[in-house]
DNA sequence: TGTACATTCTTGTATATACAAGTTTGTGGG
DNA sequence: CCCACAAACTTGTATATACAAGAATGTACA
């Protein structure tokens, strides 16, 4: 077949990149809008003269670029552009979310008590082995996930932690008030999701993400040592740093 | 064909799925360590009973979670781990790449007088349609793009600025030579990689990355403003932060 | 009226096939 | 010994086809 090769002689670069560039062209433009139903599979084939498979190649790739959103059965649909806002001062991300306009919502996949590994007691300032509570919670933001939780907290310093309904208050506005924070550490990083994490936040594994290592004080000592992973594609999220 | 409902009520996961999963756990328990060569695409469908493309996505997948790395001609590899370091208190990445024993390199894309517009005027302290420095400038850890460096600079302030050889020394390590720097001003967001970034870094546009806009003052005003943008799965970046 | 079901869209998974294009390796010929 | 070229790999692009599975819509029947 030599449609193939006219393809690679009028441009060099593969059919499915032609289609991509319509489609952010037609996005750029403002002619679809967010939320706006894209061509089907079927129907971009066909406008373009390739297979099913090829325009769906540029359909995924746009997806797995945030740029379109997918569902099956339903279709395929311009994706929200990414809010920007700030981060690393946010206490108490329910307000965050809720001052966007947003609804806000928590899945709590764990809350319990257990025993502090290595990295854990170091942070804490226990001995290995100590009594902590861990905790893990998803916070959503109309719906979507765009905050991994995960939460070691010390007993003797809180402890009525594990009896919080903490789809009420977060566990930072929880420890604000119940202890005085001295002084907040906070570590900031760019990872790619784990298996883990991406299943919690229903993002691809290796989903580049910002993560945030914080460990809150007070004057009686390390209250709390948190991860908080944030999908990078979510949220555009910034920090004011002095030096 | 029943193969695929076999598939699907054995485990109700996509057969690339248990190849994914395979490799994976080969990479782990260190049978494949980095730079390991992957079976060939060929190879996997025989070993797994499927066809050459769904092998194909198994390995595409993970090349685009940075878990492999993949080139035409040569085959499928284990990529190696993202390494760990700090990066806002980053004077000079040169030395940073040195310090972990890598080889730096530059790639100059831009060096060039320009007028500022409004945002960069904002940054700098000066009218809108003056005239300043614009420089970008690509930074290589063993060959691998790791910073795309977008750079205004005051004329008034540094005048040498576009006869330096940033391929010797880096803006910021001549900078800070050049110019007593007082304050810096530092925001980090993560954001998808745009087609320019994208093209510069070698890497897909969407990939999300470690944005960092950086405001160098002296005590006779701002010098220079500073767009850095790190891949997220080259590098994991660090940094700490005391409130 | 309202519920159950079939139809018809959509995207998701999987295969078989073909050729393009980049890299290495082996084989001759000069 | 070295260069040229063919062969044998690799991954990359593209097609045609089939069926699975999710979601909406219309239709027939109770």
């Amino acid at each position: 077949m030599s449609s193939q090769t006219t393809a690679a002689e009028s441009s060099s670069q593969p059919r499915y990149a032609a289609i991509k560039a319509h489609i952010r062209a037609q996005i750029e433009s403002g002619e679809w809008p967010a939320h706006f139903r894209v061509p089907s599979e079927n129907q971009l084939a066909q406008d373009f003269g390739v297979s099913r498979m090829t325009a769906r190649r540029a359909l995924s790739e746009l997806t797995d670029e945030n740029v379109l959103i997918r569902s099956q059965g339903l279709g395929t649909f311009v994706a929200e552009p990414v809010p920007a806002g700030s981060l690393l001062e946010v206490r108490n991300i329910a307000d965050e979310i809720a001052a966007r306009g947003h609804s806000y919502a928590a899945r709590i996949l764990k809350l319990e008590q257990t025993v502090a590994h290595t990295e854990v007691a170091v942070a804490l300032g226990l001995t290995e082995g100590s009594v902590v509570f861990h905790s893990i919670i998803v916070h959503l933001d109309n719906g979507l996930p765009i905050q991994f939780e995960e939460r070691y907290t010390s007993p003797t310093l809180v402890p009525e932690y594990l009896q919080q309904d903490f789809t009420a208050a977060t566990p930072n506005e929880y420890l604000t008030r119940v202890a005085p924070l001295t002084e907040v550490d906070t570590t900031v990083e760019a990872i790619g999701a784990d298996e883990a994490v991406g299943k919690a936040l229903e993002i691809k594994a290796g989903t580049a993400c910002l993560q945030i290592w914080r460990r809150t004080k007070s004057s009686a000592g390390t209250v709390s040592f948190a991860r908080l992973v944030h999908p990078g594609n979510r949220y555009r999220l910034g920090a004011q740093i002095r030096f």
